[in-house]
DNA sequence: AATAAATGTTAAACTAGTTTAACATCATTT
DNA sequence: AAATGATGTTAAACTAGTTTAACATTTATT
């Protein structure tokens, strides 16, 4: 039963009765994807929402310069696709890339709006996800407007210590908003505080 | 009846039943705060949301060093409250003050979860207004990320024609993560670009 | 084991944005 | 009309973070 861990994270904010779990899982598919495979991409409609089983994902934005921009990764348990995206069913702004192997359960646009008119209590379950989701991407930018790099840094390594093991620096740097050059320079200057 | 604004702007997204809109009218209170009063402060707990019906308000984070951060100004039709501390009941991170007279329609926590139970439709109604929410904020980090201040600033302006010309600079330059100085500086460049 | 590809480091020259401080303008109160 | 406080400007000195470029280390591939 590979949709358990979906269902248990459903529990934590709605119950479902076995018949709506029923109805949850006859919508919802699982996949596989590999390092390097991409869940969305720029310029396309992203047509679903995936919940990660295991892997790493990351969200970026690719700027005119072809620089990448990190808005965010996702690990086990989190949910990641590009919202804007999905919910209009317009051209998505954003790339969705698995970093490492990763197994997910995607649920459709169309599966989604179903899933709504059918157990209309799962409004309130993502009406609760995208509001945690907005208070974590405020509390973002007062950060990069308040602190210095080392300090996002430092709040980085704290909030995520799962992830930082698991992705190349640069791709902090990325996530961080500063170059790899600066990150390194940071890292070698913590060390030397020590 | 001055209420209905709300009504008409929940339309838009949903349609109520006259005896919804009664519950919805019997919950929801019409209060007016002068320019300078706070809707929420810092380390209290926010008891409301606020749909403004005229007037502006700013949200804005105060550093240890005594620095304004503005997160949002909200203007005629919009949202504003501090979300993390709303829905959890813990203690604001965010103040929000009137920066003009402002009307506008509150709702307390109490009423509002009554108001999922009594009107589980306005669950679907609140998801898309966060959903929203959430591409704008993502969308700035972004741009915070991958824009220059002057070109940040050409976008605010774009964006936000009306509220321009409401607010002093140098909040306007709180808002885009730079100091009053560098704004002036930038807006003279831009005088002389012309 | 050797090679190539990806990732990480160091340092010098540079730049976008800050700090400080003095002054200018505008709005409000007496 | 004068005075006060709030807002806006200018410019010089500074700094956090970028750019460029050369090199080091790790990981994956043959």
């Amino acid at each position: 039963m590979k949709e358990q861990p979906l269902l248990n994270y459903i529990k934590n904010y709605i119950s479902l009765t076995e018949e709506e779990e029923e109805i949850l899982l006859s919508k919802i598919s699982y996949k596989k994807y590999l390092k390097g495979q991409y869940l969305v991409q720029q310029g396309d409609v992203c047509k679903h929402e995936y919940f990660i089983l295991s892997g790493c994902t990351k969200t970026f934005y690719m700027d005119n310069e072809g620089q990448e921009h990190i808005i965010l990764f996702a690990i086990e348990d989190w949910w990641t696709s590009d919202m804007g995206s999905f919910i209009a069913q317009k051209p998505a702004d954003y790339n969705v890339q698995c970093i490492e192997n990763t197994e997910l359960i995607q649920i459709s646009y169309e599966a989604n709006e179903e899933l709504y008119i059918q157990i209309p209590k799962l409004e309130r379950f993502f009406r609760k996800i995208v509001e945690r989701a907005l208070v974590a991407s405020q509390k973002r930018i007062v950060r990069n407007f308040s602190m210095s790099a080392k300090e996002r840094y430092l709040i980085f390594r704290k909030n995520y210590p799962k992830i930082e093991q698991r992705i190349p620096q640069y791709m902090v740097a990325s996530y961080l908003g500063i170059t790899k050059e600066f990150l390194s320079k940071i890292k070698s200057q913590l060390i030397l505080e020590q």
